[in-house]
DNA sequence: CAATAAACGAAAAATATTATCAAGTAATAA
DNA sequence: TTATTACTTGATAATATTTTTCGTTTATTG
């Protein structure tokens, strides 16, 4: 029983392999759009259905164990959900690097002027990396 | 010659009255998505297609003189591009507010920890407004 | 005005996502 | 274990979304 497996238990979902592929890979990826998971996937399970993948990243948002994360001008990308962080996005590459940036003064000030409870925030920060500088 | 005719024509594209409308819609609602936009450019040119729809906003998007707001677990909206800002979402009412948030230290801060170039941010808080709260 | 490059609407095509369902499998408890 | 049960899978169909094509119309320029 791999670490995985308990991991999906916990979200009330059954360990199939196919999620535990899933997972395995968005984590050695960090982060993946669907068409490249679905490739990974293949790799893996010759006979995995498109289908398969899409309800098993719903059913995996949906019981928050993987978070969508929009980007801009890029297909979407997902991750395994852990601590709260924001993203560093470079517009050569399209590497989605996880930063942590404290919001809380951002936080407290509009919802201050705003009348709004605030419980998140999306954050991403975009540019060229140092490689793709070079 | 109204003052989206301008607008539209410093981006380089023509001032079509279906261009104007969409703008005059855009405008007035502060944000709107491709559906709700569709219907209210349909009041205006009963025939106007879809496709005429997404080609414009497509132009103008590519023109900057539009922007997509990619939103959680929602549609993206678009809005008229003006100066520099991020958004607050109401999750209960879907509303979407233009604030202003000083990210200038995160910028700096990240740039030199990630050895980045930042140009932009893409900021969404989330939570409930005053209304909704009631 | 006339010329022309661009935009329009309708339709088809291409993509993307979700639903259906028979067969198979993970979890549970005897 | 094994039987039961509820859920998942893969294939396919159905929807939904977005883009392309193309003949016709229109905004712009001179």
């Amino acid at each position: 029983m791999n670490n995985y497996t308990n991991l999906l238990r916990e979200h009330n979902l059954k360990a199939t392999p196919q999620r535990l592929a899933i997972i395995d890979i968005i984590e050695t990826h960090g982060h993946i759009n669907i068409d490249t998971l679905y490739e990974e996937v293949k790799k893996r399970f010759n006979s995995i259905s498109l289908a398969t993948i899409y309800k098993n990243i719903n059913s995996m948002i949906d019981n928050l164990l993987l978070a969508e994360v929009k980007l801009p001008n890029r297909k979407s990308v997902y991750e395994v959900i852990k601590s709260e962080h924001s993203h560093l996005l470079c517009k050569d590459c399209g590497r989605v690097i996880d930063i942590e940036v404290d919001t809380s003064h951002m936080v407290k000030d509009i919802s201050l002027k705003y009348n709004f409870d605030i419980n998140g925030s999306d954050v991403v920060l975009f540019g060229r990396c140092g490689s793709c500088r070079k």
